[in-house]
DNA sequence: GAAGGTATGTTCGTCAACGCACACATATTT
DNA sequence: AAATATGTGTGCGTTGACGAACATACCTTC
């Protein structure tokens, strides 16, 4: 039983309906940076990440930007294409190099209409990034910089393999919302008491477990959420 | 042509299919701060409002709450039904009294399992819903009490017949998750400015269009992809 | 018209986050 | 080795929102 190459959400596809996928199926490197979707476009992919991560980052009127969801392996990119809007006020950006599958437009859209399993999970999906997305903007209201940092920290975790990731406090202030000096700030209070070491954009999480009693409670209501609404999708089923 | 009493949604049904759901509406009076659904209740009915608004509620830890998004005549309350979570991590509550149809949850459900332009419309409400959430997180973080307070009116009223709503600066500051003398700073610049009239939980909107120079970009997005998404919802079909 | 409740207005000290400026450290290039 | 670019740390003064306390206005009820 290998554990995170592939993804979750194609995983839990029923058997019959991933072999017929699956031909359709197209690898795809994403790096750094790769802008896969611009606000207003009309997509004409959806990605399946299995090592990538990727942010949906409104951008605001003053060139200021907000993370509103991320996106890896437990997910995918693109339900704009089944709910009907083929393209959504947001920016996909990738901000983790690695891996995804790509789908066409079309037979992600065929494969939805045939209702049925995958339909219902891909929806259920959709509702579970909708928890994640309206948390993010509580989380924005009503916690310090501190814990959304953590809580930031968290959620790039789960959808990685390891124990670290590579990213500035710059780039991390441009998806939190804030200044880079609070991310520098809140880093370093963190790196102070052993919960993470800091490098210049490599970021080594020490103490997973303080972390976690360090982050506010949206990360939670989050995870409960993904873990009630896909249940399956931390076993390996094909 | 009568204009607003209809819900929006319901109008813009394929006859057929409105003819086959009608029946089964049942017309409720809902009245201020009634609760519809208790975060993580398993939903028995979608509404459709027609006269009455509910906010979407999150609740925090501490008790403090934010609102997530408005309904109105322009949608319906639910979508976790058909998304098939039947529940979400929010409460649902009446903020303006007045009049909806309601539907058995299963009603729903198998009208939504039919697929076609039922399902796809749904589904387009939903992605414009996902839209407001968004936005109402950016707005959180990137923008003033009063710009939120302008936006907050605007929508309001996008949902309501006349120029006018009943609401105390109080409840107004528990749905923008701010403090009450916060709201009653930006409602009484607003007044001196001519902009609206507060009196005692009555608000009289004098002059919209300079409303909307004053709200920040988040209600003109908002506002905009709801009627690319839903561009049928403001003609009466049936 | 007195009493009590409720809605709004105002003040004041505190604080987290802001914008800006600059120091410093580590890479990369020449 | 020097020069440049990039990432991080720090120290300001400023500000918008906060929490608490209190004052005023209005409405209802007896």
């Amino acid at each position: 039983m290998t554990s995170l190459p592939l993804n979750h959400l194609l995983n839990a596809l029923p058997l019959s309906d991933y072999e017929r996928i699956k031909p359709k199926l197209e690898s795809v490197a994403l790096n750094m940076g790769d802008v896969l979707y611009e606000s207003g476009d009309q997509m004409r992919h959806a990605y399946f990440p299995t090592t990538a991560i990727i942010s949906l980052l409104y951008i605001l009127e003053d060139g200021s930007s907000v993370e509103i969801a991320v996106v890896g392996n437990e997910g995918m990119l693109g339900i704009a294409l089944f709910m009907g809007g083929h393209t959504t006020p947001s920016r996909a950006i990738v901000r983790c190099k690695g891996f995804a599958y790509r789908l066409k437009a079309d037979n992600l859209l065929t494969e939805f209409q045939l209702g049925g399993q995958t339909q219902n999970l891909l929806l259920r999906y959709t509702q579970a990034l909708i928890t994640q997305m309206t948390q993010t903007g509580v989380c924005n209201r009503h916690h310090s910089v501190e814990q959304q940092l953590c809580r930031w920290l968290l959620l790039s975790l789960d959808r990685l393999p390891g124990n670290s990731l590579d990213m500035t406090q710059d780039l991390i202030a441009s998806m939190l919302g804030v200044r880079r000096e609070g991310v520098t700030e809140a880093a370093g209070k963190l790196q102070r008491e052993g919960l993470i070491q800091y490098s210049r954009g490599h970021i080594e999480v020490l103490d997973r477990h303080r972390l976690e009693q360090n982050v506010c409670e949206c990360y939670q209501v989050v995870k409960t959420e993904f873990e009630r609404l896909l249940p399956f999708c931390n076993e390996r089923t094909h």
